[in-house]
DNA sequence: AAAGTAATAACACGAACGTTCGTATTATGT
DNA sequence: ACATAATACGAACGTTCGTGTTATTACTTT
């Protein structure tokens, strides 16, 4: 059953994910979010209790939507060299997927939060955590030697193309990001 | 002649820079600035004019102080492949040299600003595609077939670490990048 | 030492923030 | 149909934001 307040709490949470892509999750206010879907502040606000209840889910939301768009599409592939590889190529596609409004949700909240201790800090952490660690994962069953190395690397070269994208303008950003991996992968 | 208004302008920016660090240019309130070098609000706001002024002014001093800690210093190794490898070296080691307090000023300001057009995001952007455009200079110099590539990589190998270091809390995060980017220089 | 200028403080403003409260409306179950 | 819960509303709270205006201190310069 699809009561009346999941629904509505989706839809807060649809676009909360996407004014934090943007804005941050100092850009997510209450009042901004109930003004854009034409409904109060109170009554919004009602459906979590606290603004940090607000971030958390919309954290959680953003997971979703992540895994969605570039994890589960990817379980079709073998475990091992082949699902790191589709991990990788629909991690730097997603980029330009307009997934979320704003580019990379990750890149967009973790800068924000890296310097407030907290639950949200700590949510962003893990989940990101989970992310490399499942690509070191199936790093290390294709046999690279030093599997994390390679899990930051992708990471570090997915999110340097969405600034570049972002940021700079660059629009072949993300196609760097896409040779210098390829260049990094197991053959 | 260095006059009172002046040190009193440094100062403000000194630690403007730093709080920018931390918690971006949003982070970065009059009040706080304010309250913090124990002076009222209205005598410091009279520094600036607005608060625009004061997100450029402050911008534009943590490229001064970025380029004192990386740029100036690496000008005594030989242009081309030495002074690439110098850029690289000190690039990755101001990370965890304390140049900032909130790790590096331009991956927690970069995000923040890359979706609100304005005089301040221009002068982010032009400071890093500045400080891309010499990167890849030597390495054209040093004969790297695709210059503008690896400083894409270079660049987002130290950003991923910042953000490794910051919001993960690994403190081998520099080492990684520092082992990726070697791995990537030219002989 | 006095006059004049530059710098800071004090105070107030309107707007937006997160949050609370009491009330009205809408769905649900009997 | 009616009773009861669930959901949304509007108004107001206290705080902080950026930005002015007006006064008072602190420096410079003669």
């Amino acid at each position: 059953m699809t009561t009346k307040s999941a629904d509505t709490r989706a839809a807060i949470l649809d676009r909360a994910v996407d004014i934090a892509s943007t804005g941050g999750l100092e850009g997510l206010t209450i009042g901004r979010l109930a003004g854009e879907l034409q409904m109060s502040k109170s009554g919004l606000f009602a459906h979590f209790g606290s603004k940090q209840e607000l971030q958390l889910a919309t954290v959680h939301e953003a997971a979703r939507r992540f895994f969605d768009a570039v994890v589960a599409p990817a379980q079709a592939a073998p475990a091992g060299a082949g699902r790191l590889r589709d991990y990788c190529l629909r991690y730097v596609d997603y980029l330009g997927a307009d997934v979320f409004e704003g580019g990379c949700f990750w890149s967009a909240v973790g800068a924000e939060v890296d310097d407030r201790p907290g639950p949200v800090r700590d949510a962003v952490r893990e989940l990101l955590r989970a992310w490399l660690d499942e690509l070191a994962r199936h790093a290390g069953l294709a046999g690279v030697p030093d599997p994390e190395e390679l899990a930051f690397e992708v990471y570090a070269l997915v999110s340097g193309a969405n600034a570049g994208l972002r940021l700079l303008g660059d629009d072949h950003a993300p196609e760097r990001a896409r040779a210098a991996i390829e260049r990094r992968l197991p053959a």
